[in-house]
RNA sequence: CGGGGUGUAGUGUAUCGGUAACAUGCAUCGUUCGGGACGAUGAGACACUGGGUUCAAUUCCCAGCACCCCGACCA
């Protein structure tokens, strides 16, 4: 990508009135948009993040052995009625009316999945049934904030899985446990699994995935050592800290997280309530048993931010850097092109800085936007190419097959 | 929904009871060219909306709306 031919471009001034890091930031590099209070416009570089952590997601996911489909955002208010959900979930939905019939925006998806599966009348042999999405999630917050963390429309990736015993529904639980693990981990995310309340789910307990931060809404109480796996959200912890952890027996301490991830083991009510059984060997209807799993991905872009940045700007983990290298010519386009020629020959990802622009401003922007991998090439340069990665002060000077090496595509 | 803050060119800000200035961005030109370089010219604003006070309101007062922050709430 021709940086000239790129919309839009970075802005020098923060947006009046923002607070959060991610907010400033993003807004400023040109990664998202405001339409109005929690509701943001992906922008290009943006949306390149957002495909990568989905990447990720979706390559773990399968792994599992995990379908992806896409299930519609506009329900009729007859399915949300079939387990009461349309009254009690009534303050988190959107619910509008036209032409005399009422529909609610998705805020989730357990409704349409229970129902896809008792459509298809399957076997018992045909379970167990894993399918996720991603799409947009409306949630009616009482209160949007801190940039892209809390929105009223989101991306969401939910995945559902439908078992024919409890013992298969927390088998794939826990395997989905180390699948999220993985993903975040890859994502640059240090994860801890926090036990929670299920909300408007489920009334069994759920697992956050938490991600400390000052930033963070949540409160979370956890082993001080991090070496045990005992960590509770604030609805349910019952202790104090300081108190001695069961795990290690160390000190319970309480931090501020920010929750990338909740799972819930949503148990049978939603089959009971909806009418999906399966046929056991003894010709007995007996109901499926249902869990559900979320990430959100534009939360994590926002969680990336917020952990990984300087004053410059900021700096991307290089699995979901927007672009592979940011490419800056100056007053050398002539080589410059070539370079940029033969790195996307080789399947390099590359935002080539082209402009007619100052180098300081080619360099602020780099910052700005935190693109991995920096190269320069000029005339001061000679055939080298300047190598420096965004979160390191020093450069080298690199032969372009020594930049392909560095960047694992050689 | 309660509390606080802010609404002025695209963006960020200044100003003032007598209809607005600067920066940036945009356009044109020239000089520059390794950390947002310099000069010149130009376009760009019913000062959020409605009402009130006043000879006169962008400015003061009231209401509404929008956005941000705190709280309640929330995968």
């Amino acid at each position: 990508m021709r940086y000239s031919n790129s919309f839009p471009k970075t802005k020098k001034e923060t947006p009046s009135g923002a607070e959060s890091v991610n907010h400033k930031l993003l807004v400023r590099a040109g990664f998202i948009d405001q339409l109005m209070s929690g509701s943001w416009t992906l922008l290009p570089f943006g949306f390149r993040v957002v495909n990568k952590i989905n990447d990720i997601i979706r390559e773990e996911l399968n792994k599992t052995g995990a379908q992806e489909l896409l299930m519609p955002l506009l329900h009729p208010k007859e399915i949300w009625n079939e387990t009461g959900r349309w009254t009690t979930a009534q303050e988190i939905m959107y619910q509008l009316e036209k032409d005399k019939k009422e529909f609610g925006l998705s805020f989730t998806h357990e409704e349409i999945v229970v129902d896809l599966i008792r459509k298809h009348q399957l076997s018992p042999k045909d379970y167990p049934v894993k399918v996720y999405h991603f799409s947009t999630k409306f949630r009616h917050e009482l209160r949007a904030k801190s940039g892209i963390l809390r929105g009223r429309e989101f991306m969401m990736k939910d995945l559902y899985s439908a078992h024919l015993t409890e013992d298969d529904m927390y088998k794939y639980y826990h395997q989905v446990i180390d699948a999220y693990l993985k993903i975040f981990k890859r994502l640059g995310l240090d994860a801890i699994v926090t036990e929670a309340s299920g909300g408007v789910f489920t009334d069994k307990n759920s697992h956050e995935f938490q991600v400390l931060s000052e930033v963070g809404e949540d409160t979370i109480y956890h082993c001080e050592c991090g070496k045990c796996d005992f960590s509770q959200n604030e609805e349910i912890f019952k202790g104090k800290v300081g108190d001695k952890c069961e795990g290690c027996n160390c000190k319970i301490v309480a931090s501020k997280a920010i929750e990338v991830g909740n799972i819930f083991p949503l148990g049978t009510m939603y089959a009971q309530k909806m009418g999906a059984f399966y046929t056991d060997s003894d010709g007995s209807k007996k109901p499926i048993w249902l869990a559900s799993y979320g990430i959100g991905p534009t939360r994590v872009l926002g969680t990336l931010v917020e952990l990984f940045h300087d004053d410059k700007g900021i700096i991307w983990p290089e699995s979901v850097s927007p672009f592979d290298v940011h490419l800056i010519s100056l007053n050398d386009d002539q080589k410059c092109d070539k370079i940029y020629e033969k790195l996307q020959k080789e399947g390099v990802e590359v935002l080539y800085d082209d402009r007619q622009v100052g180098a300081g401003e080619k360099f602020a922007d780099a910052d700005l936007i935190g693109i991995t991998h920096r190269l320069v090439v000029s005339q001061r340069n000679g055939e080298k190419i300047e190598y420096k990665n965004r979160c390191s002060e020093k450069s080298d000077l690199l032969s372009l097959e020594q930049v392909l090496k560095k960047l694992n595509h050689s």
